[in-house]
Order: C-alpha cells, then structure tokens, then sequence
DNA sequence: TCATATTTAGGAATGATTCCTATTTTTATT
DNA sequence: AATAAAAATAGGAATCATTCCTAAATATGA
C-alpha cells in the first residue's frame, strides 16, 4: 500500500487524516471509502476521494484500523478488536460477532506448523430479525 | 449473478462450460477467470474472456465451484467441501486447511439467532516452509 | 528565514468485472 | 429434414472501485 520515495511516521495527522480516523471510529457500520468522503467533506468540504483512499490504506497499514475485503469492495472497522462478521444476504447488513474462536487458530498453527498472524470469519446467511419474517 | 432474460438451466453444458469447470476442478491453486482462460484457450483458442467470466460466476451459482474473494480479486476453488484458507504474505500462495470448526460455526448460529448458510475462515501469516529459512 | 519533507486536491490511469449485441449453436416441434 | 424458439458465445465497450500522478500547499526544523 505505501507507495511513496519517504519513510511515513504517521506522528502528526493532518486535519484530514484526523477527520477520516474519527470518522471510521464513530461508526458500526463498516463503510466504504465512499461514505467516509461524504462524511469527510461535510466539515472539510475540500477533502479530495483519493485522500481519503490514501489515508485509510495508511491507517490499516499502521494498525489503526482494519481493512476488510467484502464482496471485492473494502470496507473499515474502527475497532481493532478481532472478531467476526455476519453478513445477511436479505437486508445486507455487515453484523459483528464478538464470539472468540482463538482454540481454532492455534488448533490450526500447531496442526499445520504456519504462523498465523491474523484471521477473519466471514458468515453469510439470514440475520435473526429478518428469519423473523 | 445471472441476469439474463430467459431460464438458465445447466444442464446442457457446452463445451466451455465444460472445459472451465474441468480446469478448476484440476488445480488446487485457487485461479482466477484470467488463469482459467489461458488453461482453457489451449484446447479452445477462440474462447472469450466474457465467456469464462460468466460459466465460472454460473457454475458458482449452481454450487459446482465455490469464489473466493481474495483481496479483491475472485478465485475460484473446485472442491465444494467446506474448508479455511491460509494465504502466505511471504510466497503469496493460497493453502488449504481441512480442520472443522463447524462447532464454532453452530456456536455461533445458537448464539445470535442468525441462519448461516455458509463461513469462509481466511488466515493470513506465514507458511510453515517460509518459516524454516 | 530558507531548505526540505510531507501532504493535499484534483484528475488521469488502471484493472478486474460486468454488460451489450450480433452471430452461432443447440433444442424442440412439425 | 426444415423451421422456429431458446440458449450460449465472441468480442468489445462500459463500469467502477481503487491507485497513480503531479503541481501546489503546508508543515518541520536547522
Ligand atoms: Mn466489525
Ligand atoms: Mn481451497
Ligand atoms: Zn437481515
Ligand atoms: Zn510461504
């Protein structure tokens, strides 16, 4: 993702990358790039899409975010907290599942002997309220 | 997927719908369209990319390969059995890992009221060969 | 202050995927 | 076999999320 000729610190965030760090953090919603430039640009009306694109590839590189690949778009999560996603096929809503599953990757490392640096549970299916129907 | 204006039934397959299913189901290397077009081009030179896209989205659709988006980019898997995928950072290959968690799964399911129809566990690190260097 | 480093806005380029359509191939019917 | 209807294809254009480019703006620090 860093592309550029320059060591980045990621000390001293610009106004921008301060409002589109917020921006992700006060959400549940998992959103695009897209939706946090509209965010973005109600209080900083200038702040241009690739910024904010730029900005939040530096943020996840930099652990202050995470990146999460759905149905080939990206989308943020301001927790860093591993847990899982539910993603229903009827209201498409991105639901967060805090059940740990810890005993699974490590049964997976010491059976497989790779490092596990990170993993995802991705579920799809019908959320409860929409079963309810 | 299919968004065509007349019934698709697959059960007449043509024969590049049969070359394509055959070339995933022959690699365990997860391809992409673009892989199994140049596979596929070999015995049938005039096949179009348009084609591979749309039989490998159908035969998805009709539970024949299963797709995996991976980031951002759909690979296609030709077993159907339910299993994890771990991706090496370091040699960037895609491997298979065949350890249930299908209690996680229920766990879940008990827990949350969702139905889910389906869960994918990506994990990211690095492999055990890459590991040993 | 002056030079250097970093970031930005804006827009062009990229690339994977989907969409469009005329043509070809298959299937069903007489 | 001839005809008509249905399904699939080749080829290329369009889409769209993302990345890349660059000149201008801003920040840093000696
Ligand atoms: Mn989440
Ligand atoms: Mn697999
Ligand atoms: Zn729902
Ligand atoms: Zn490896």
């Amino acid at each position: 993702m860093n592309n550029f000729g320059y060591v980045l610190d990621m000390k001293n965030y610009s106004i921008q990358r301060e409002s589109i760090l917020k921006t992700v953090q006060g959400t549940h919603s998992h959103p695009t790039a897209e939706w946090v430039f509209s965010k973005v640009k109600k209080t900083l009306p200038n702040v241009s899409l690739g910024t904010v694109y730029r900005n939040l590839g530096l943020l996840a590189d930099n652990g202050k975010i995470q990146a999460i690949h759905f149905d080939g778009v990206i989308h943020y999560d301001g927790t860093m907290e591993n847990h899982q996603h539910f993603y229903c096929i009827e209201c498409k809503t991105i639901i967060d599942i805090h059940i740990p599953n810890k005993s699974f990757v490590s049964e997976v490392e010491q059976k497989t002997n790779h490092i596990i640096a990170n993993s995802h549970v991705h579920m799809n299916g019908i959320c409860k309220s929409c079963k309810s129907k």
